[in-house]
DNA sequence: GGCAGATTCTTCGTATGCAAAGCAAATTGA
DNA sequence: TCAATTTGCTTTGCATACGAAGAATCTGCC
């Protein structure tokens, strides 16, 4: 361990790496906006949106990891353009269904990643161990983080070699019920 | 390497990661700011203006890394609760010298740490290696990330409390590998 | 001196991002 | 059945955040 003057060191380490890479990640949405006209968090609402085929906004909250009321404000950007629709549930009236439109579904295949292609790049040229080493610092550090907002999902773990890593075993794929963000 | 698809999975991990991070500090800064009545942001450049003595508004911008727009906001704030002056520059009547003033400094000796206090005790419990790792794949991060902002330099060592306004990369250069485990 | 260009900060417009309050629909309980 | 609660979304208020444009100032060149 370190001493208590290393750790304020290292705090303020943290601190200012996590500033830049936020810095970082919004430069990026508004490059992303420049370019195809969608901001970082519209893009990655109109993905999820369109993995699943028609979600509830609440849901949509929480796995794009946003407050509902930011949602609000991005649905509203997302349809106004028409990219994206809303329906009232048919069951439950309160719910609203979003789904992607034609249109959105067109702007989505030409969008580009959430990455900058720069920093897609110099990751795609490391190892795969030292990509799967910076994954998983960077979700041990945000589960760290998140922790006192109760997540229970079990994140990546990187395995021995001979597990075969077809699929990282964090997000569940597609199946609509189950969000894995079941805290109620 | 991975494969293609599992470099699309992996992107997806990171961007979730992330925004898992961003979430976490931003919902940290809200609890600041009914703690201490300081929000992350306003925080950080307090505690930038206390250790160097006074300070540039452009140069406390580069150092948290926010831009001067924003900078210009957060200074407002808090110089309409008195924790810090503005003074017009003497030989420079252009730049705004910034200083805490005794409220600031009384308010900044009670302030909690810019990271939760969950955080920063689950990351001392671990070893010291592993308090390095973390921090140097973040810092690593945040390069691979910011580099096309021409920053390039990965700030280990806090600076100096140096007053001296410093140009433009002004960042002391470390060799971007081994940053993380330079000792002096 | 005097003016063109650069530099510094502020203002403006837009987009996140959150909590809290508000509203409407569904569920529960007596 | 119907009031009380819960749930799902929207609205409101505030604080980041950014770029672009504007105002004030400095610098260099003549």
């Amino acid at each position: 361990m370190l001493g208590p003057s290393d750790d304020l060191q290292l705090d303020d380490l943290i601190v200012a790496a996590i500033r830049r890479l936020m810095r970082a990640v919004d430069l990026h949405s508004r490059r992303l906006a420049e370019e195809c006209g969608l901001t970082g968090p519209q893009l990655a609402t109109l993905r999820e949106v369109d993995r699943r085929r028609s979600v509830s906004a609440s849901t949509l909250a929480r796995s794009v990891h946003l407050s509902g009321a930011t949602m609000t404000g991005i649905l509203n950007r997302l349809e106004k353009r028409g990219l994206v629709a809303r329906t009232r549930g048919e069951q439950d009236r309160r719910t609203i269904l979003v789904s992607a439109t034609d249109l959105g579904q067109a702007v989505l295949a030409r969008a580009p990643s959430l990455l900058q292609d720069e920093f897609r790049e110099r990751l795609e040229r490391l190892e795969a161990w030292e990509q799967l080493m910076m994954l998983a610092n960077l979700q041990r550090i945000a589960s760290m983080m998140d922790a006192e907002a109760l997540d229970a999902a079990p994140h990546l773990i990187v395995e021995p070699p001979d597990a075969t890593n077809e699929r990282l075993p964090s997000e569940p794929p597609v199946s609509p019920g189950d969000d894995a963000f079941r805290h109620n």
